[in-house]
DNA sequence: CAAATTATTTAAGTATACTTAACTTTACTC
DNA sequence: GAGTAAAGTTAAGTATACTTAAATAATTTG
């Protein structure tokens, strides 16, 4: 039976591992899940047992297709429903995530399919992170551009958030800077990675904490 | 902390002690959760150390203030869903029961609330059970006419039907035998205790089985 | 390459939530 | 009111999912 908390190690070992390239380590694994790295011995134990993960002690654990197959399913309630909260609910992007952290555990597929079928099978999230569709397909996203690397007097918009920090959200929202929001870099602040922006007309500060949170495209006048 | 198992046991408590009138036995805590009666004197011990209910050994269970409270909650949760997923979702109201059975248990007070005041702060769920408010208030139900009690050549319409059994809503469905759905008597047989209605002029026999589940009120012409 | 450091597992223990089997209490019946 | 049946609890054991502390494996470094 998938429990919540073995539905919780699946989808961390799956984006860990960014799909099924690298392999998951225990401290990785550990820090990610707020437990000890002995509870992930264990887990990984018991979910090798049963055929979800590759696990090699000392070695590092690695997903097979029956432990993607539930991570990418739990991934795509995760996501359909943030973006049904967002659109048909009225939430704005920063509340749903952590709602969506606890209804992906406890949505049968039936019903997710008929939210699918409701929201005209979206492909992307509030976040813009990809939805994956009933077969378990999506755009993969691994390597896009990070925030990170954009250079002054360039224009860019938001392609995608790291929607886990509940704060950062917070602040995105505050200062209007939404998905798909265009902005122009107007200083690169080399000693602390820190970023001027114009947003609206309107500049901000934005430190690497918040920067390397942000995904963007290059947008050629 | 309220785990899932806990929100059961005292969902069960509250709906089976009929408010708080009634002691609840061990015996039918324990047919209500399909768990052992072991498991019910283990969860009684734990809920009564945390002041949930009262439980006096070989005497049953009364649940207090503060379990009541938690019950209503879940209630409120469990019948929201499901109105949500009828009104919102296009679901029909045989299907919706084992989703909010589920998702009764993964719902912040946040979120139930935006979906309270989306649906304009509705009274009944699609089953005619009333809904508590957001302060846990709700007209009580404990003893409306059951379809047992009708009379032959009278009118009648459902205002509630028990929504726990899966293929008795089907069957309802099936026949379009729904909520305020008007229907006439005509025939009561006694010795098998069923019932032989007319509903949009097809006349359908009912089982003693299936008519202890809906209530009614009757329609003075 | 041996020593130190870091990563990881094992061992032992806890809490929740179940089970079956044995025992005790209460209720019913003659 | 004793005997029995039913109702309920206790005891012992299991599975999941955690913890901390001790032990071991792997990696880094001088
Ligand atoms: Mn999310
Ligand atoms: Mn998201
Ligand atoms: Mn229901
Ligand atoms: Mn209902």
């Amino acid at each position: 039976m998938a429990t919540i908390s073995k539905e919780n190690y699946l989808k961390a070992i799956y984006t860990l591992g960014e799909g099924n390239s690298k392999l998951v380590s225990s401290t990785s694994l550990a820090k990610e899940l707020n437990v000890s790295k002995a509870a992930i011995s264990e887990m990984a134990s018991r979910l090798a047992g049963q055929g979800f993960i590759d696990y090699k002690k000392y070695k590092g654990i690695k997903i097979l297709s029956k432990g993607k197959k539930l991570a990418i399913s739990v991934i795509r309630k995760h996501r359909l429903w943030e973006l049904f909260l967002v659109d048909s609910l009225g939430l704005s992007w920063d509340e749903v995530h952590n709602e969506a952290e606890k209804l992906e555990h406890c949505t049968t597929d039936f019903l997710i399919d008929k939210i699918d079928e409701h929201l005209k099978f979206p492909k992307t999230d509030p976040h813009g992170d990809p939805i994956p569709n009933k077969n378990g397909d999506f755009r993969t996203v691994w390597n896009d551009m990070s925030m990170k690397e954009c250079v002054e007097n360039k224009s860019y918009s938001i392609v995608r958030v790291n929607d886990r920090s509940d704060d950062f959200m917070k602040y995105l929202s505050k200062i209007k800077f939404l998905l798909n929001k265009e902005f122009i870099v107007i200083e690169k602040l080399a000693f602390d990675g820190s970023l001027k922006i114009e947003i609206d007309k309107i500049k901000h500060m934005l430190s690497e904490k918040i920067i390397e949170n942000i995904f963007v495209r290059e947008i050629k006048n």
